[in-house]
DNA sequence: ACCTGAACACCGTTCAAGT
DNA sequence: ACCTGAACACCGTTCAAGT
């Protein structure tokens, strides 16, 4: 009597009340009032109860209408995956885990195709196109990983993050701003980084594909 | 009778030998031929344990010259922190779940300081130097974790990278590279990215601080 | 000081048995 | 078909007790 639905809903349940790292098999079954054994009737195993979870999170995505324009392409297509896992954190350790790609069905495969369409018509060869997907892949998925650790003192104690005395001598640099460190570490620059990295590989790709502010 | 430094040794031997996952206080007592509690008058705890042997290994990692040109002593830092995490993917986990910068002390920072110093150098503000670290440390981390769990199928069966069909209506563009990607993705283009993202972040911070083979 | 066994509170997963 | 308890092979960590 325990569906599919039943299960994925409740383990988002128990994902949201209690935290990524507090879903078990065993506690997610008694979530559901049932055995710990039950469960492996309906699933293979823990991995694939997160792929499960995932595709079915994801195929629920609204999907934005993509610009025309490439570069601007390819911005909405990675800022559309970064919110999308800045949304459910656990969903970039899955991914790093069992990689990306070769997982997912096409119902989450848009925002690749957006990234790789976008540098494949700006004037990108199949290999920098992929090397422009893959690039901003791992910037996102670094970004999403670090801020997801960071945010783990929401209003505990110290914040952990910087202590805030260096040797001048040894490392001057940081001893300047590290009075400043933690304020702006904590700053959303995600999008800016984005703009730059990819404006520098679409250069890079295609040098001559497109002025500034110049059309198709 | 036993030593700090047998305990790292035999953690390193435990890791390099069975992979880090199989590190374990457990594995680890049995490595150096103790009960498992006794570790527990050495090590405050698990995390604790990882801390030092990170901290071990970075302090004697090789301290490379860094250029004086503040771009390339950018991009020579990064290098350098990259290099040191790829040969330890452990260790990429362990900076990303614990924060990197205030936990590391002097022997780690000269990466830092490197990418830091560079940025300010090359005439970046303070916030902008930072923008610059967070964005070599994003896409660093992301690079060295996704790859380090895409390499789990050394010589096992089939690489699961990358299913080789799509949807040519609905993908076209991945459909049309899909035979090759999971040749493209193998392909190590760390510095290339690198290089571009750089690039791109220091002239975004101060466009006119250094012309193309310009001097100080 | 340094080490120990026993115990606590957990994990994921398998398997023979029940309805 | 669907569910179960018992069991296996593990975890990290604590604590009272030993030398």
């Amino acid at each position: 009597m325990t569906s599919r639905a039943e299960i994925l809903t409740a383990t988002r349940r128990l994902i949201d009340r209690d935290g990524w790292e507090k879903l078990t098999i065993r506690r997610l079954a008694a979530e559901l009032g049932i055995g710990p054994t039950t469960l492996y009737h309906h699933i293979r195993d823990k991995e694939d109860l997160l792929v499960q979870l995932l595709e079915h999170h994801i195929s629920q995505l609204e999907r934005p209408e993509l610009p025309a324009d490439p570069r601007d392409r390819v911005i909405a297509s990675a800022t559309a995956l970064h919110d999308a896992l800045a949304a459910w954190p656990w969903a970039a350790e899955v991914l790093t885990t069992d990689g990306f790609v070769g997982l997912l069905d096409e119902s989450a495969l848009w925002m690749v195709e957006g990234i790789v369409s976008g540098a494949d018509e700006h004037g990108c060869t199949q290999e920098q196109s992929v090397h422009v997907f893959r690039s901003i892949w791992y910037y996102t998925v670094g970004e999403i990983l670090v801020r997801a650790h960071s945010v783990q003192w929401p209003s505990g104690g110290e914040p952990p993050v910087f202590r805030e005395t260096f040797d001048a001598e040894k490392v001057p640099h940081l001893a300047a701003v590290s009075g400043r460190w933690h304020e702006l570490a904590l700053r959303d620059t995600y999008r800016d980084g984005l703009r730059t990295f990819v404006d520098g590989l679409l250069a890079a790709g295609a040098p001559g594909a497109r002025g500034p502010g110049g059309g198709a």
